[in-house]
Parts: C-alpha cells; structure tokens; sequence
DNA sequence: GCCAACCTGACAGCAGACTGAATGCCGCGG
DNA sequence: CCGCGGCATTCAGTCTGCTGTCAGGTTGGC
C-alpha cells in the first residue's frame, strides 16, 4: 500500500515511517503542505496520514481541498491530545479515523490495516503475477503455495517492480531505493540482484529492456 | 461477547462501559475486586479490563490469581502512564494487552476487537504446526500429547508467530509487543528469545530471514 | 564482425545472527 | 530475614551467509 505521511517533527515522522515501512507498505514522507500537495498531485496513495499542525497551514485545510476536488482517499488524522475540537472538525471534513498522540506505533498499524481492509475489501491485498502470488504486506511470495524467500535487497528491488506493474524502472532508480541518494556504485550490483531474483521466481518474471533498465515481465496466461 | 470492567473511578468507568455497550458487546463492571471474583464465579467472560488501583486490592493480585487457577481469559490492562513498571509486570502475570490512561475511547474499541478477534470463531482454535498443537486461547503446546511451557515473554513473542503464518514479522514489530514503544532495547534479546523458543519448539520452527526479521518454518508435510 | 550492454559464477569481507554464560531482579519458601 | 530458583536481560565470542565486486562469457544492435 502507498501511504503519504505529512508530519513535520522529525522524530514522530521518522518512527512513523520506519513502522510503516516495517509493516510492508511503501511510505512518502512529506513536512510541509506544499510538498504533500505535489506528491498527491504526482501519486495515487491509498491512505493519507495527516498533522493538523504543520510549518505552512492548517492539515484541515488541506484535506478540506482534496475533499473538495473529489478526492476520497482515506485520511487518518495525526492530532495533539488538546487538539480535540480539530479531531471533531477533522471528522466532519472527511476524515476517515484520528489518533491522539502520543500514541502507540501497533495502535498505527492497527488502523492502517483496517482502513486499508476497509478499502480494499480483502484483508490481505494479494498481488499475482504469472505463477506467484505476492503479499506486500506479508513480504511473503508463494508458487504453487511453496513460500519462496528473497534476502532483503533482493526484496527492496523486487518490490520496486510489483509496486508498478508495467512501468519502466531504470538502474539509477534501483540504486537509489537500495542506497540512500550519495550513495554510488560503481559497479554491475543492479544486474547481479537481477539476476539473483530471476534465478528464484523465474527467469520471465523481469524483462531486461536494454539500454533503459527493467520490467516486470507480463503475466503469461494459461490458454484457456 | 461477555465483557467483564474492574474499575473503581466512578466516571471512566461509565464511559468505558457505555462505548463497550455501544459496540454491541453485554458489560459486567466491578467496582471492587470483591465484586469482580464473584462476578467470574459465576459468569464465564470473554475479556476482563483490569483496572490496576482498586479500593480493596492490587489488580496485579487478581490477575495472578486467575492465570494460577487456570483461567486464560483475556486480560487488558488500564494502567496510569506513570505506572510503566507494573505494566511490565503485567505482562509478567499474563497481561494480553495495555491501554495507558488517558485513553481514547474508540482505541479501546479498537483493542477489544483486536482481542475479540484473536479469538474469535470457534471458542478453542487450535492450530497445527509440525509436530505441534498450539491452543491459543489457553496458552497450551503440546507434542504428541506432551505439553510444552514457555515463559511469558517466550509465549508473547511466539504467539505473534502464530497468529499470522507465513508472514515476515521483523524485530521491530516483536520489541513493540514485549515493551511500549517508547522503552529502547539496545540489545539481543530478540535474538536469545528466538533461540530459547527454538530450543524448546524444534529448530526449524522459526525461519531466520537475514536483514529482515523471522517467520515461521513450513510445517514439512508429505507431499500428497 | 564489432562494440556495448548485460548475464553469471565465484569469492572475500563483514554485518548480522547465534550461543553460552554471567548478572540482576523478583517471588517464594524455609 | 535470608537463601534459593526461575526468568529477563546483557555481553562476548563465534559463526553464518548476504553483499558487493570482479572476470569472463553471452547477447543484441548496427
């Protein structure tokens, strides 16, 4: 799942993040409305986490925009516990759940899962592609109900790819989810990790397109 | 489901009582412990709330109590944020959960239908792994007929294994249900628990996924 | 055929995981 | 009151296997 933090102190939005990342979901970290108003305008999230109180505006304001522009992505409101006549004004503007802070990273999780189950209808978003079946939230991948086990780099690019489906990713890409931004490579890591994943899911699972990076390849399917 | 409240402060008591009620569950509340052992004399419940400070007790007696005659009903906690060492000392006694007052009405909510659903389904579910009989509700393993006891916090850390096979679960996630989130543990302690679990369960019980976390052994099965 | 881009097998180094033992804490029984 | 035993936690030492690199082979475009 593709969630949009906006939170702007650092050690919350930091924990925050990292909890869920950890819960397997994919995770844009914005500190400022404006920026949060370019990733929405940028990405589809399924689930908005929202501070009321932020450097540039009000996080009310905020979603009483996207509400208005027809937007219904699920928000869940972030607010201070002498905040409570926002919570309830949050509510009336289209929230879709808040927790008071201090609160507890699992009480997050929690209502992450719900609303995204709320949502998604099934409990546990399966992704299939070809043979296997791939649960993000789970980080598990299964063939035939045989689980198969990636390492964790092997998994951060795998991810990359089922996170979309027919888009081009390219090396530079890879590089920069797997190492932070300064980090450089000088070296053919990209094609080894290919090349490793492809040796555990099969070898159509990514599409090498040369000179411009890799994709995952279309589920071939049986005749029917 | 049956909900027993043990708390004494006459206006958090009403509230948790009505939101309890209002979520559709039938709501016994004591206010003394007197009171309360009558009450699960006589009644079986589903969950007891267990207020820690009570007129005639500690609610920590009465929890040590139940679990040493046997009754593995869930129990939540209602502890004052300065009490973090009974809390712990909560889990110690076999305390399922806490809620830190102040607390929010609708993570209550949230928490009893974390437990309710724990539990849910058939009154005894009992799951298969292996060679082995796991009886969540009653904190019971057995091998070939043979129990097998874990400590507290063995117990803790293994049920979060089980109730969701195959999927990944990453120290993170295990620290978050042994401590609160703010407690650090700067330590190994994950690791010496997964290998006394090991010890005592079989060594293939918990897989190790480097860089990432664990998760469950597959129950090897012939294949039919 | 030539070159660039990509694939693959092998391997050393090292971060992360495992283990046994020591320490401290708490409850219990004498 | 003191000693005992079990559990939680920490630490140091060892070990495992992931990671990143390279060399050499293969593929595809022109």
């Amino acid at each position: 799942m593709r969630v949009l933090l906006i939170e702007d102190d650092a050690i919350l939005g930091a924990a925050v993040r990292d909890q869920i990342a950890a819960d397997g979901h994919t995770v844009d970290w914005a500190t400022r409305l404006d920026t949060a108003r370019d990733c929405v305008g940028t990405v589809t999230y399924e689930l908005i986490l929202l501070d009321l109180m932020l450097p540039d505006g009000r996080g009310l304001d905020f979603l009483k925009a996207r509400r208005a522009a027809g937007d219904a992505t699920p928000v869940i409101i972030l607010t201070a516990r002498d905040q409570i006549s926002d919570r309830i004004a949050g509510l009336n503007t289209g929230a879709d759940d808040y927790l008071v802070k201090p609160f507890d990273l699992a009480e997050l999780s929690a209502r992450i899962g719900a609303v995204a189950r709320r949502y998604a209808g099934n409990p546990n978003p399966q992704v299939e592609i070809g043979d296997l079946t791939i649960d993000l939230a789970q980080r598990l991948i299964q063939r035939a109900g045989q689980p198969i086990t990636l390492t964790a780099r092997e998994w951060v690019l795998f991810e990359t790819f089922v996170q979309r489906p027919r888009a081009l990713v390219t090396k530079a890409q890879m590089e920069e989810r797997l190492y932070s931004f300064d980090a450089e490579v000088e070296s053919n890591t990209i094609e080894v990790y290919i090349g490793r994943i492809r040796k555990k899911l099969g070898h159509d699972i990514i599409e090498t397109i040369r000179g411009m990076g890799y994709r995952l390849g279309q589920p071939k399917r049986a005749a029917s």
